[in-house]
DNA sequence: AGAGAAATGAGAATGGTTCTCATTCGCTTT
DNA sequence: AAAGCGAATGAGAACCATTCTCATTTCTCT
C-alpha cells in the first residue's frame, strides 16, 4: 500500500465530508506534519512553511484540523502547544523528550512492549475505578546526539 | 514513622540548606500542596491560600520551590501550569485526566504494575538508543463521579 | 457573471506567566 | 536594642502564546 500521500488524502477526505475546503494553508500543515521526527509547534510551523501562512490563519488552520480530528495537540514540557497528525493517521506511538536539547521525538512503541502498557493501564483503570480512554507516555532523557 | 509534617519538615532543611528562608508563603504552598489530591495550578493555589499571597508572589514563591527541587511544574492538558510536590517527598505517581470534568488526581500505581512500566521503558530506552532518566503515564478517561 | 458560504489576513484583545523596582523583613553583628 | 544587609515581598508593567474580530477575498455552484 503506498504510504506517500496517505495522510494528504485522509485528511483531504475527511474535511470533505465535513463539507470543508482543503486549502492550500491546510494541506501544508499536514504534509510538513507527515514529514516530520515529531510534534511541531505553531513557531515550528510557521517556520516551516516560510511565512506562506500569518500567525492568525496558522492557528485557525491548526484548530481546524484539531477539530476535525486529523492532528492532536498537546502542550510539550514547557506548556506551548504542540501538534501532530492523529493516530489514526500514524499510528498509535509515545514521546519521548530530551532533557538536554529540549527535542522530542517520536517513538513508535514496538507491539511487543504496548500490549504491556496496554494491560498495565487497563489494570490501573480497574484498581481505581476510572474508565480509560486513552494514555499517554513520555520519556524524558538524554538523546543518542547529547551524549 | 510520624508523616503529618515530613513535607514541610523535609522542604524547611531543603530550603535551609540552600541558605533560603522558609516564608509563610513558601509554607503555605508546601502545605497545601500535601493536601491536595492532585496536582495545583496557580489559580488553584491562589483560592486555596484565600488570596494572601499576590499573584507576583505566588509565582516567585513557585519558582523557588521549583529550583530548590521542593516541587515539580507541569503543563495541564490545555498547557496551564501545574504543581505538586517532587517525587522524593510523595513518591513515584501517575496522574489520571478525566475528559468530562477536566479533574486531574494522582495514581499511586501498584508496585507491581510500576514495575511492569519501569521494564518497558527500560527496554524502549535500550531499543532506541535513549538513556532514559524518568518516565510520565497519563491516563485519559472518565472517573467513578462523571459516569 | 453573480450570489452566498467559507476562508483569509491584519490587528486588537486575552490570559497565563515573568520581570522590574522600590519597599519591607529578618537575620547577624555590634 | 540599633544598624547593616542580603533576602523576600507587592504592585504593576511587560511578555508571549494564543484567540478573537471584522472587513476583505476566494471558492463553488448556479
Amino acid at each position: 500500500m503506498g504510504q506517500r500521500n496517505d495522510a494528504l488524502t485522509a485528511a483531504r477526505r475527511r474535511l470533505e465530508a465535513l463539507q470543508m475546503r482543503f486549502t492550500p494553508a491546510r494541506r501544508s500543515v499536514v504534509e510538513i506534519l507527515e514529514t516530520s521526527p515529531g510534534p511541531q509547534s505553531a513557531a515550528d510551523l510557521i517556520v516551516a512553511v516560510e511565512g506562506a501562512v500569518p500567525i492568525s490563519s496558522l492557528y485557525r488552520t491548526l484548530s481546524v484540523l484539531e477539530d476535525s480530528e486529523v492532528i492532536v495537540r498537546f502542550p510539550d514540557p514547557n506548556g506551548v502547544a504542540r501538534y501532530e497528525l492523529a493516530e489514526w493517521l500514524t499510528g498509535h506511538h509515545h514521546h519521548m523528550t530530551c532533557i538536554v536539547c529540549g527535542a522530542t521525538s517520536d517513538v513508535p512503541v514496538p507491539k511487543d512492549l504496548e500490549t504491556a502498557v496496554d494491560n498495565i493501564v487497563a489494570e490501573v483503570g480497574r484498581r481505581f475505578d476510572f474508565q480509560v480512554a486513552g494514555h499517554r507516555l513520555d520519556l524524558q532523557g538524554v538523546c543518542a546526539q547529547c551524549r
